[in-house]
DNA sequence: TTTCAACACTACCACGTTTTCGTAAACCAA
DNA sequence: TTGGTTTACGAAAACGTGGTAGTGTTGAAA
């Protein structure tokens, strides 16, 4: 068991001062032709590789960033991880990834071990408790102190930062859009709590489809399910009384749900009823009837946000004191995949 | 944009040394009580926290633990990672993943970029190019400088180091045994190629079923599938055939792809195609119908070799010298998760 | 012989922290 | 006053690196 050599011992082992050593492994032109490559040879011999954190101390940079998510074993989150993950690779940055676990204790504590000097800027999607609290000193306290933070997905106005989205409302309009377009009337929206940004902006453009197609707004068929356990209940009720003959459902939690709910109860998919599901996973794809659904590219946000991150952290590099905080939110685009749960 | 306030600077605001800052922070006797409680204060107001990598440095120490994985969009995979976070957080580490995409390059390459003192130690799944390769020279490496390493699922007899798996041979035998008793005699093994160890494994576990009950072992009854995308075609014609009539797969994907399969031809199951698959995940959980497994605790196993990662790290700290490597390979246990798929 | 450049290398500082050792001042006893 | 102990703090080294500035030697031009 031999402990990394450092630039000192071979230093030390060749008889030469350390500055030769590490300038000869620069190829720097001041150290003779001789010396250089004696060095180079032992380096390589004994494979010495600088080490990070002396570097990182030194030049103030970690060259790795941090990734702050509600969770992980959840099909998104993981696509994005893998999307940020490509981006940073290529640029040379690690990647630290802590689960907040939709705690808003939990997010801070985070935020602060890695804040300090762990990492050189954050990317994250907030906890659903730190979007109930609207608590976001934490953030605004790391970006003070000039650490850049991109947030994506379950993002906030409160602060100023770039972020990465998809255009909720937008794509949840097109959603219940086709279902009116396959001739459906009374459409339930399945949701979650409000105080998760996406979960409003959902609503939104769930409402807006419904009037703009002179189609009544009813506030029965809104169904606000805090827990997926007692989602069946929830719906197979409704189902029961008939109250809708389609579903658009916030998440493919949902969805599979109210399928597997409706199916058990002798109703047809998409006959009786027809289903749509934010969030394209793998539970859609593999789901019988499978579920059409509102891809929502987590790849691609987290490659877009890997991007912003470390083009601002590069920028940065070059002029430290001109604060140009022009601050962008990127919108990833979103498409209807078609699948057996509509017509 | 304040940048975060180091010892030196309270010391030069207060005038003291930076010895007496630091000393009073960690609350010596060694400075008098006005002094000390003067620092805090202003350490306190300014936020001071003391700078992880300069810590790093000095304790040669990171606190952070490098995971490398193949993929991440992965419910196994996740799992793990989520069962690696819960323990390393608890004990005040931070996790640094890399994926290693299945590529022995990247793989190599992840390792040599976290093992220059960015991490204390490893926690891996090995890609499946590397256990092809049958190369671990990065793994030695890193070990014979002193870095610890744990292996879980996808793990190599030829290195030496902690371990974490199941024991797949006994679940696998566990699974197609339980197939046997449902009066099922002719159960097909939908497997990945051989050179992913677990693969190997799990086909022992179901040859050693079938001979210990008498049953003919067929090898056309095994289908090794590499890619998913040919499995639909492969089962198809073998369920033409009605060459069988259970099936054991080694994970879900395949399961849940046979079930479409055996469906759109119009077989029932379990009634006609008994169905058991490896690896309860999400998607067996909410297939329809829904398909018994052999659950994979990854959450479990990532407890457990985060725990043996911590215990080896905190250990090396008490006795440095002497080599104790009494390394353990840790079994978790499986059992059947009884679902729809199987009577 | 002096001067000056080129060469080949070393010294030193900084990054932020902890820790060991040192020491000045104050106090006390003899 | 002397010697010794306590109190309260400071200086400096160490972790590993990299850049700037500096130093000493050599050989050649003036």
């Amino acid at each position: 068991m031999k402990r990394k050599i450092t630039l000192k011992q071979i230093a030390k082992e060749l008889d030469v001062s350390i500055s030769t050593v590490s300038k000869s492994l620069r190829n720097s032109l001041e150290i003779g032709e001789e010396t250089r490559l004696k060095v180079q040879a032992f380096a390589k011999f004994y494979n010495y590789k600088p080490n990070n954190i002396a570097l990182s101390l030194k030049n103030r940079k970690t060259k790795s960033i941090g990734i702050i998510i509600p969770e992980i074993v959840h099909y998104f989150f993981s696509t994005v991880i893998n999307g940020i993950e490509q981006v940073a690779n290529e640029n040379g940055y690690s990647v630290v990834i802590c689960l907040s676990d939709d705690s808003f204790d939990k997010e801070v504590l985070n935020m602060e071990m890695l804040a300090n000097g762990s990492i050189d800027g954050f990317i994250m999607s907030l906890s659903k408790e730190t979007q109930y609290k609207g608590d976001f000193h934490h953030i605004t306290e790391v970006i003070n102190q000039g650490m850049p933070v991109v947030m994506f997905d379950r993002v906030t106005n409160d602060i100023l930062c770039d972020k990465v989205i998809i255009d909720d409302k937008a794509a949840a309009y097109e959603a219940v859009q086709s279902l009116i377009d396959n001739g459906r009337k009374k459409i339930a929206l399945v949701t979650t709590v409000d105080y998760v940004s996406v979960g409003k902006l959902r609503t939104d453009g769930y409402e807006k489809a419904l009037l703009d197609n002179g189609l009544p707004f009813n506030e029965d068929l809104i169904i606000k399910i805090e827990d997926v356990d007692t989602c069946e209940i929830t719906i197979s009720q409704l189902l029961h009384d008939r109250a809708f003959d389609a579903v658009f459902a916030v998440n493919e939690l949902f969805a599979v749900t109210i399928i597997k709910t409706a199916s058990k109860m002798g109703l047809k998919v998409p006959e009786d009823l027809a289903v749509i599901a934010f969030t394209d996973g793998i539970i859609s794809k593999y789901s019988t009837p499978s579920i059409t659904t509102v891809s929502q590219s987590g790849e691609k946000m987290g490659n877009k946000a890997a991007k912003m991150l470390i083009e601002r952290l590069e920028a940065e590099h070059v002029d430290d004191d001109e604060e140009n905080e022009n601050y962008t939110t990127e919108v990833i685009e979103t498409h209807l995949i078609q699948r057996e749960s509509t017509d």
